[in-house]
DNA sequence: TAGTGGTCTAGACCACCTC
DNA sequence: AGGTGGTCTAGACCACTAC
């Protein structure tokens, strides 16, 4: 066993009385000079310590106010009943979803018209670079940024539907105005992956250090060919999702 | 526009620099005290925006070595494909993919019987602190750690499958051991999460800082009741998860 | 040995919050 | 006004890697 750095010593102290619950009755830490004497370190080795804890994601910080640990709550989101295949709902289930758990769901939407980024033209299979149309969510559950949802539609899809390109929202869904239309969503392909938010994720979804995005990418496909590339940006700290797959009739029964 | 401080002018200036590929070739950055006179900060402000870049996933540092920008490659798994329900392969795919991928695959494996932690006690729908079997895998590509597997077996499904609780591998794959012996699995519930690492996973994942895992948690049901549930950490930063879900027959056509 | 990052200190000043 | 965290400095010494 090695000896530890300073400031590590620190950092381990403090996550082993924060995951003892040592802090949950008054959630706030003590301050940075109280720290600094019972450790006896300076100031900035505590600092080095608390930063640890807030890039793990453990605590926060706030100026004028100190360090709290950071609570958990999360949401949780079904992807494979997200978009039913048969039953397209009205937009997708976000409002129903958030309503349904007691919250206030609020969202700012906006469309615009742009070449392909490289990820979506593949996707899509168009070349990088020609035109899709952006339909973009900006999501807020009991005002806290949520998530933001990006939909890119191929160009050719827009002159036989061409409310997609309207700025005004699509009040049956965008699935289901396309099925009248002779599109048909057929099949997903779904891409899940996670990493820390850039500058502008952050703060779009208003996460400090230590919170890394969850990246959902989902596909969707005609028959012949794929008609849309959805990609959501979670909070990571705020949501979870999950997939069905199978029969789970053993899920619900007891318990 | 409100002036920032100067530790983050640094952090901005260098990370424009590494997404407009300045650094591609020779990928190290300039050394602590280049950076200093270059920005004209201490070396300590200077450090605090590499820190930055560095809890962003940006770049990682080797004492002695210096500051590198982060390579990208990433490994996909196909989630819905990766055990078949009708055709269970060899234990997982894991081996398989990682073969054809044309990596190199390696696993340290334990076993070993403890009382139910209350995430997998829940899942499982047994008491909490009831006795289960983990069945632990450590895996890593190209002798890179990659991903840790804890699978739990309730303690009622070894009395009919004693071999779950051996020490040993099960050639033939647990699933089809376990259907061998009358207990088919029909049904999965997966649920994804990210979050930073524990200190812990930070070890065994050897991952630094600014790297988050990704945590799948697949429940598997027989037609009554769960039989088991896997709890697999990836290294955020090397894989991705998917789904398919429905018909995509439109997504092998052309390209 | 020389150069790199890692740790630690002491102190200064600023910005924000609460009373 | 007084306490909190946020920024910044200058300098010291250590640990690791290269040559």
């Amino acid at each position: 066993m090695s000896k530890q750095p300073k400031y590590r010593q620190v950092a381990d102290a403090l996550r082993r009385e924060i995951v003892n619950g040592a802090f949950d009755s008054d959630r706030r830490l003590p301050s940075e000079s109280e720290l600094s004497a019972r450790f006896d370190a300076s100031r900035n080795t505590v600092r080095s310590g608390l930063a640890l804890l807030v890039s793990e994601g453990l605590i926060t910080s706030s100026q004028g106010l100190g360090y709290e640990v950071r609570s958990h709550e999360v949401f949780e989101l079904n992807a494979s009943r997200f978009e039913n295949l048969q039953f397209p709902q009205n937009g997708d289930s976000y409002n129903t979803d958030v309503t349904n758990a007691g919250r206030r769901p609020h969202q700012t939407f906006r469309v615009e018209m742009l070449p392909a980024p490289a990820e979506v033209a593949e996707r899509l299979k168009v070349e990088q670079g020609s035109k899709v149309v952006l339909r973009f969510c900006h999501r807020y559950v009991d005002d806290v940024p949520w998530s933001t949802q990006a939909t890119y539609y191929p160009a050719w899809l827009i002159e036989g539907s061409p409310r997609l390109a309207d700025p005004g929202d699509i009040e049956e869904g965008t699935t289901r105005y396309l099925a009248g239309r002779g599109i048909e969503q057929i099949g997903y392909f779904d891409e899940i992956a996670t990493r820390m938010p850039t500058p502008e994720e952050a703060r779009l979804l208003e996460v400090g250090a230590g919170v890394p995005v969850l990246l959902w990418t989902r596909t969707g496909y005609a028959p012949d060919r794929p008609i849309r590339c959805t990609i959501t940006t979670f909070r990571g700290d705020l949501n979870r999702m999950n997939y069905e797959i199978g029969d789970l009739a053993g899920r619900s029964e007891n318990t």
